[in-house]
DNA sequence: GAACGATACGGAGACTGTCTCCGTTTAGCA
DNA sequence: TGCTAAACGGAGACAGTCTCCGTATCGTTC
């Protein structure tokens, strides 16, 4: 790529993820191209479209979700609060952008989603948090790892869609976890 | 209110139904007008929101949630099984129209929204079988009817934003039924 | 360091959808 | 049969998406 080139991509993503924050997904494209000082023709050469752009954005946070589990991984409670704990991290995370949850969540386990490499990234570190609580026999084994962020991703776009606070997600996060841990 | 207007109004709800039945809810408004035989004032006058209308046309099928769950609470059973099958009910109906999951479910708990008739509807269905399912010990309490309606929806907008399918969406409402139904 | 071809730029403008304004029409009453 | 309030409808202002193509720039080659 040339120089000039990757230099405009780089301002683009760093410019959309400002104003993405400010207003959603849902902003304007073109805007993001007037702020980041090109024309709309160069935003869509380098991002066909708003889902691409997207993806290049999540690259970040979805680094932030690896990190994160790992520290929930070395978390040392009861395997209730372990689950509780990554549940809450997750929600945070992808409702960091407003209309992050849903976009996030709805492409998860579709194959073709341009942001597909996310969604395996999250679904990846949930099978490592379901996978470490069912050699513990923690958790039931009938549930896999896109089933939980399908899960949880429903309650975090809610979250996201009805403004909810951490206490008002809380119990519905307690309530999936509940059905996840085996019964005792 | 003037006959031609009356008559209008109705054509036009009839029209949207199918309009949004056929692309979903983001269609466009002045398609519905178009085909509805009026100008697009005559519309945005009735309406004056694409929510409103989105209201006017939920009134039948909520109609259809109250109905179900009466066949629903009749159910003999056990317990687990007539909750997730009322959960499968509620899915079904509120992913009748694309985008309406996520549209009621955003909408639950909030006493502003235009949709909000409609949310206590399911809100009161959800609460009755709840309600008779607390009384016969089979449920946590601390979990209210808005609560389940959130969780429930959570699901039902997953599952009509990914086009899951009901094998899919049927292991997601047994976990959250699991955590609903008090430890044996 | 000049010339040149490939690459990238940018913004005008086509297109689509939302919503309003206002001149025209019509229902329904007296 | 007239009158008036109510309702109609569609042109058009506005906003967002996305494309096209003339222009500018990069970086390579000699």
């Amino acid at each position: 790529m040339r120089a000039d080139a990757q230099r405009n991509r780089d301002r683009i993503v760093e410019v959309a993820r400002e104003v993405f924050r400010e207003q959603g997904y849902d902003a304007s494209l073109d805007l993001v191209a007037k702020r980041a000082g090109v024309g709309a023709g160069t935003l869509y050469r380098h991002f066909p479209s708003r889902e691409v752009l997207v993806d290049a954005i999540m690259q970040s946070w979805v680094d932030r979700v690896t990190e994160a589990t790992d520290k929930v991984l070395a978390f040392e409670g009861s395997d209730r609060d372990l689950l509780l704990r990554w549940f809450e991290t997750y929600v945070e995370l992808i409702t960091l952008h407003k209309g992050g949850a849903a976009k996030i969540t709805c492409a998860m386990g579709d194959e073709e989603s341009p942001i597909r490499t996310k969604c395996q990234v999250l679904s990846g570190a949930a099978a490592r948090v379901i996978g470490l609580l069912a050699e513990r026999g923690a958790v039931r084994t009938d549930v896999d790892a896109v089933q939980v962020c399908r899960l949880v991703g429903g309650v975090a776009t809610v979250a996201d869609t009805s403004e909810l606070g951490p206490d008002q997600v809380r119990p519905l996060l307690e309530v999936v976890a509940d059905g996840l841990v085996v019964r005792g």
